[in-house]
DNA sequence: TCATTTATTGCAAATGAATTGTTAATTCAT
DNA sequence: ATGAATTAACAATTCATTTGCAATAAATGA
């Protein structure tokens, strides 16, 4: 297990496989409008989740607020995006491939709010112990971690 | 590592040291006020975390709203009280023993709600390789798991 | 290419959680 | 009991998010 490091200018990011996302889409038999092409894209280029009004600032002029918003949902209910909880109260986006292998998390600082992607993640073991003594099924969790980033710490 | 489930009707908490938390929050020298004794007494009584709101409504005329989301925002400050975020976009709370061994997660039932208290986590070496790749230091984390409930699962 | 159908957008207004300003009331120490 | 300082109530506000509706744009077939 590593940790992918996030720059704010560079990209982990394949950027020319935008058009996946767009066949995606194009496959639930949604239309591909001219702000969905638009949000795609920008969530694309993205490297840690981003607000709906992050979106609609980056977007100037191409997409309503309201607009993000009925899109985003519309993703997360196709499956192209995953909802993060950053703990201030504002829903985070990050577009999302399929299958089990994007499962991450993130840890946040405190202090500066900057974000690492991680890898880590406890054993599927754990779930299955929770599932045993409760009884629950097709168990989910949400996890998200904060601390002082390196710069922040400095006494 | 057992789970503590909780019935509706139960009450897990020792009832009668409610004193100990009147005595913590006059230790800190905030006046001891009709409201807040209200609300602690009330947060004392439950077995899950609470919403400001089912605070208010739970202490018809007692207290204003705002006075709750104060008190509680108070007590968060001054360690009697810890948030919890069940993904809904409504803050919940609960009373919270000092010291480590309080640290506790939740399962919550996708259907119908239901919550149950867990004394399950991962070990403390996922935290400190996170640190460790990370540069992150203080590190706390918030996770809750969500499934569904024995009652819910049924096909 | 054009018309038709249907989904989708933009705009404005509404919602709901949470916060804040201000004045009156209450707590606590004297 | 009295007075200073804190706190509560009330009303208004902020901010994220949702919704109703009329106007617009996308996909489909002629």
């Amino acid at each position: 297990m590593k940790t992918r490091e996030i720059q704010c200018c560079g990209n982990i990011h394949d950027r020319s496989n935008l058009e996946k996302w767009i066949d995606r889409l194009q496959s639930t038999g949604l239309k591909l409008t001219k702000p969905r092409r638009a949000i795609l894209e920008y969530l694309h280029n993205q490297n840690h989740p981003i607000t709906n009004r992050e979106i609609y600032d980056g977007l100037s002029n191409n997409c309503d607020l309201a607009s993000v918003y009925r899109t985003i949902n519309l993703f997360i209910e196709i499956g192209l995006v995953q909802q993060f909880d950053f703990g201030d109260g504002i829903a985070r986006f990050e577009l999302i491939e399929p299958g089990e292998h994007s499962h991450h998390h993130h840890i946040i600082c405190n202090d500066c709010s900057k974000v690492i992607e991680l890898d880590h993640c406890f054993p599927d073991s754990l779930s299955e112990t929770i599932a045993k003594h409760t009884g629950f099924t097709r168990i989910t969790h949400k996890l998200e971690f904060f601390g002082l980033c390196s710069n922040c710490n400095k006494d």
